[in-house]
DNA sequence: CCGACGTCCTGCTAGC
DNA sequence: TGCTAGCAGGACGTCG
């Protein structure tokens, strides 16, 4: 299941064997995608060369010369590639893209079809569409900001770190890995949490998902880079996925439990529903709280 | 406005 | 052995 890691991963791996790549054949499979593909897109592509290619929060966006850009999400099982075009070409693929020069085709394969693939006019159009959908990136967190969001809610913080508005990029696995190295139990209120523990999801968001990046992505199922690689990160995991096995700090079973209605791993010993000293929940005014939240503090992470 | 929950989709697996 | 129910979850719509 592809999240930032594993998106910008795809896009490191693809940059080099797509960028000044021109199009010149489009084909799309009859099954449609979450945006279904709108058949005078293909008049507009053909023939327009690749520029750039980057990543915001779990986006693909690919600058073409015509100012296009075309906007690729992975959902769950997505696939991006560029693949001989020898290859066999695997059940579930919905649009390959057919390259100048060397016979390679850019293909786009999703056996869920939770993902989608679709063309925006241009670089304002893209920034709105973005504007609506994303928050910062997890490495750009600005402090403030991230505590508002956490300390003025009253949704589990798990579901707050699910938020793309909040975080960027965040998924289920880093989600959980980061609250376990925060020592932040995933069904606490968000405005349950101290301005220290807030600071120290902020910096082990930031840090897992860098390490993430540094191991290209995890691979639990489906997920392969631009060049068909698996991720590695996932041998790495400290507790998703790792129900019932020994915490690796202080090796009590790790738990699991619905948050959201997504699966959340903790430890429960190592994030307790109640920290140590259990301080009185007052009700008090959201800006009230949000003052006592912006008092932060530098916290240590648990790496 | 906010939060909770249902929906989409397919393949794999646990359990009877 | 074969069948089925349940699970995986990112984004988004709907409902209270």
């Amino acid at each position: 299941m592809p999240e930032l890691p594993e998106v910008e991963t795809v896009v490191r791996d693809l940059r080099p064997v797509l960028v000044n790549r021109r199009i010149v054949a489009i084909s799309v499979g009859p099954q449609l995608l979450r945006r279904p593909w709108q058949p005078e897109w293909e008049a507009k592509l053909l023939g327009d060369r690749v520029t750039a290619i980057r990543r915001r929060a779990k986006w693909i966006i690919v600058d073409l010369e015509s100012a296009r850009r075309l906007l690729v999400h992975l959902g769950m099982t997505g696939q991006l590639t560029v693949t001989s075009a020898g290859c066999p070409v695997l059940a579930h693929t919905h649009v390959i893209f057919d390259l100048d020069g060397r016979a390679e085709q850019l293909r786009f394969r999703d056996v869920r079809r939770f993902g989608s693939v679709e063309l925006i006019g241009d670089e304002t159009a893209l920034q709105a569409f973005l504007a609506e959908r994303v928050g910062p990136e997890p490495e750009s967190l600005d402090p403030q900001g991230f505590a508002l969001a956490i300390c003025r809610s009253e949704r589990p913080v798990k579901a707050i770190l699910l938020d793309q508005h909040v975080a960027a990029g965040v998924g289920n696995i880093y989600a959980d890995e980061a609250l376990y190295h925060a020592g932040v139990h995933p069904q606490r209120r968000g405005r349950t949490l101290t301005g220290e523990e807030v600071e120290r999801l902020r910096l082990a968001i930031a840090t897992v998902i860098r390490q993430a990046i540094d191991n290209r992505g995890s691979t639990i199922r489906d997920y392969i880079g631009g060049s068909g690689l698996r991720g590695q990160f996932q041998n790495q995991f400290y507790v998703y996925g790792r129900t019932d096995q020994a915490c690796r700090r202080c090796g009590s079973p790790i738990s699991s439990v619905r948050v959201g209605g997504r699966a959340s791993h903790f430890c429960p010993l190592c994030q307790p529903v109640h920290p140590r000293r259990k301080q009185r929940q007052r009700k008090v005014p959201s800006t009230t709280r949000a003052d006592l939240c912006s008092d932060l503090s530098q916290g240590s992470t648990r790496f």
